[in-house]
RNA sequence: UGGCCUAUGGUGUAACUGGCAACACGUCUGAUUUUGGUUCAGAAGAGUCUAGGUUCGAGCCCUAGUAGGCCAACCA
């Protein structure tokens, strides 16, 4: 059995069995609030809880914490149970929120009645005002010290719709002046004369979230509550309700849940806020959540990724503490990886061009056998067409090459994936220019090595297809990080290209949803717009492709290697990166990250220098950087001192010949 | 002018206090190949944010810094 190392959470649960929780205790929870489609991101909470959950044979409950009626809609909740269920994952209990409203209004009043909660009756800018800042104490407002009677009265009234909204609250009485914000007597209640998908108009109060999530998982008596790191100050409060509730029944309810949190998935080239790709829907930048190049579950569905790709993809990106950005290209590689295992192998040219075996007769067909996948040897093989008027890619032939191309040149010959080698003779160009037809000849000697092979398709039997091949949305690494920019800005024009392809007969049965690779391009599915008489493919992922990373690029100038989104580092912290490197390189890059300390100390003040003359002793390459710094300054008017003099000296002894030889120079 | 969290190759995650640090992606070689795919073999790349300290020994413990993130919705 192989010990694959844990994350902290599952430390932490460890740690709980070995004190004594019991293991048929644990329960998590994944809790979506039912206002939008799930993405890529929420794909790690899921696998979070939902993998804990297959860890430990403990029961994972999908709860729609649902306390807005605003913003929730039943769509939703199909939406996200559909994308769970694909995902492959199995929930023990459906559940909401809303199912615990009685619940939690019986224990506000409990509150009340201890004087733990207060209705106030101030607009929310007066009390927002009284709240302070992060860095500022809150005060108290003047309905702080309502009677216990009054409260209970105006929250009753409150609950049976005798007041407008917006003009008393229920609050939790905790403390003004608490270094967290979250602990100035945060809201409980707010009146809200909507109604709920779920509870209709029953209620015309609802709790916010800090009362309701808490609670909601003592009620489940969830063990282990994971959320994302935002909700790290929350803990504190949800502690201190979870306190307060849990004497009206600890035998009932025993379990008081342990909420912990991790740093939540972030894709480059991708943006993951709700808000945000509500906006990408609602602008019609994209046709609607499930838009092929959304980073939605029901987007990367469509676009032909697979359960089993996304959930080794959330597997491997693993769990902890810090801000991360995923390298979109894990991703990719994950979908790679299954597919090639599974999927059907045919042939597809999207840009075609013709080619005319001159000496084939002009009306034989034949049928080659062709394998369905050479990765799994029960795919079997099925036939193609091979007749005298092909396609293949423009890309696959060029006039004159040098022989590290590998494709069809004039002169040159080339491999028919499954066919024949051909030799192409000479090219037919129009009024332009542009080549319309290859004329080749064929050999049916296939057992000649050549370097190259191309797919290809017979014209007269292509089917036509429409292929759909995206690109990234964004052009920036981080399009939702740019203070001073909108990521709107950063769109890009090119995500999609529509293309008419020829595709081989075999594929005239493909249902919508089936996979395949275009061999020599990528992966391919059919799209749920298809037809029976319009077959349209999304490309999933192109193959790797070696080739194309060495033929230049003339595209755009590669945004990629625009200004990272690190800022400005200081140039003491820059040398000292140098300097710790320096005894390790070769004598010519010695000298070039001389020149370049050199200059960079130009920048440094002593202030800054003083701290690295403690250097310990067998960091040579700091304390060499640091007599370069000390050099410049030096011969910029810098005057000695005790503590220079005595640098030099101990550097000038030292067992290191170039530090030696540094510091004597000065 | 406060509280909380975080800091390990380009990226993401590991490392029971004990060997100048492991795995995956990415990058680069080479071999194989009827996919410039796959597979296989290999390489480069990290003094673990900085400076002190404790220790025979520190990525891990202590102190002080630095940098980044989160917190002021009747959202979740």
């Amino acid at each position: 059995m192989s010990e694959k190392s844990l994350n902290f959470i599952e430390h932490i649960i460890e740690e709980d069995l070995a004190n004594g929780l019991e293991k048929d205790k644990l329960r998590f929870r994944f809790p979506p609030e039912p206002n939008g489609y799930l993405h890529i991101g929420h794909t790690k909470a899921i696998g979070i809880s939902f993998g804990l959950g297959l860890k430990y044979k403990a029961p994972v409950n999908l709860r729609f914490d649902d306390t807005n009626p605003a913003k929730e809609e039943q769509e939703y909740v199909d939406a996200i149970k559909r994308d769970i269920k694909w995902l492959g994952y199995q929930w023990a209990n459906e559940l909401y929120s809303s199912d615990y409203f009685q619940q939690l209004y019986d224990w506000a009043i409990l509150l009340i009645k201890e004087g733990k909660a207060y209705v106030d009756s101030q607009s929310s800018e007066a009390m927002a005002e009284q709240k302070g800042t992060p860095t500022q104490p809150g005060v108290d407002g003047p309905y702080r010290n309502r009677s216990v009677e009054e409260n209970l009265d105006l929250f009753n009234r409150m609950k049976h719709g005798e007041f407008e909204e917006g003009s008393h609250v229920l609050r939790a009485k905790i403390d003004m002046q608490h270094p967290n914000m979250l602990m100035r007597d945060p809201l409980m209640y707010r009146i809200l004369k909507k109604a709920h998908h779920r509870t209709g108009t029953d209620w015309c109060i609802y709790p916010m979230y800090d009362w309701t999530h808490g609670e909601s998982d003592y009620i489940e008596q969830i063990s282990h509550s994971l959320c994302s790191l935002e909700f790290k100050p929350h803990r504190e409060l949800y502690d201190w309700f979870k306190e307060q509730v849990y004497k009206y029944q600890p035998e009932a309810l025993p379990m008081l849940p342990k909420q912990r949190e991790f740093a939540r998935l972030n894709l480059s080239y991708t943006i993951m806020s709700k808000r945000k790709l509500l906006k990408l829907v609602e602008e019609g930048i994209v046709s609607g959540w499930d838009d092929p190049r959304m980073p939605t579950i029901s987007g990367l569905r469509r676009r032909g990724y697979t359960p089993n790709a996304i959930r080794k993809f959330v597997e491997t990106v693993g769990v902890a503490k810090r801000d991360n950005v995923i390298d979109v290209a894990l991703l990719e590689f994950c979908i790679r990886e299954d597919l090639n295992k599974t999927a059907p192998r045919v042939m597809a040219v999207l840009d075609p061009v013709k080619v005319v075996i001159t000496n084939y007769p002009e009306d034989k067909v034949e049928w080659l056998e062709a394998e369905n996948n050479p990765e799994d040897e029960q795919a079997g093989s099925r036939e193609v067409p091979f007749s005298r008027e092909l396609y293949i890619e423009k890309a696959d032939f060029k006039e004159a090459a040098g022989n590290k191309f590998f494709r069809l040149k004039l002169g040159g010959e080339v491999r028919l994936k499954n066919a024949y080698i051909i030799q192409a003779n000479h090219v037919v160009k129009d009024a332009n220019g542009e080549i319309t037809e290859i004329h080749c000849t064929y050999s049916e000697d296939t057992s000649k090595k050549v370097k190259g092979t191309l797919h290809w398709v017979s014209i007269k039997h292509a089917l036509k297809a429409e292929v759909r091949e995206y690109d990234r949305l964004f052009m920036d690494e981080a399009p939702d990080s740019h203070q001073d920019k909108d990521f709107m800005d950063f769109l890009n024009p090119n995500s999609l290209k529509v293309v008419e392809a020829f595709v081989e007969p075999s594929l005239q049965d493909a249902k919508i949803g089936d996979r395949f690779q275009f061999q020599r391009l990528g992966y391919f599915n059919v799209d749920t717009d298809a037809t029976s008489e319009k077959i349209i493919f999304n490309k999933t992922v192109g193959l790797r492709d070696t080739w194309a990373k060495q033929t230049p690029k003339l595209k755009q100038p590669t945004p990629q290697n625009a200004p990272k989104p690190q800022q400005q580092r200081k140039a003491i912290s820059v040398i000292q990166q140098l300097g710790k490197k320096y005894t390790n390189y070769p004598e010519d890059k010695q000298a070039k990250v001389k020149a370049e300390i050199l200059e960079l100390a130009k920048q440094v003040t002593y202030d800054e220098l003083e701290p690295l003359f403690g250097t310990a002793v067998k960091k040579v390459g700091t304390r060499i950087a640091a007599v370069l710094i000390l050099k410049v300054m030096l011969d910029t008017g810098l005057e000695r001192n005790e503590a220079i003099n005595e640098f030099i000296e101990k550097a000038k002894t030292d067992t290191n010949q170039l530090l030696v030889d540094e510091a004597s120079n000065l």
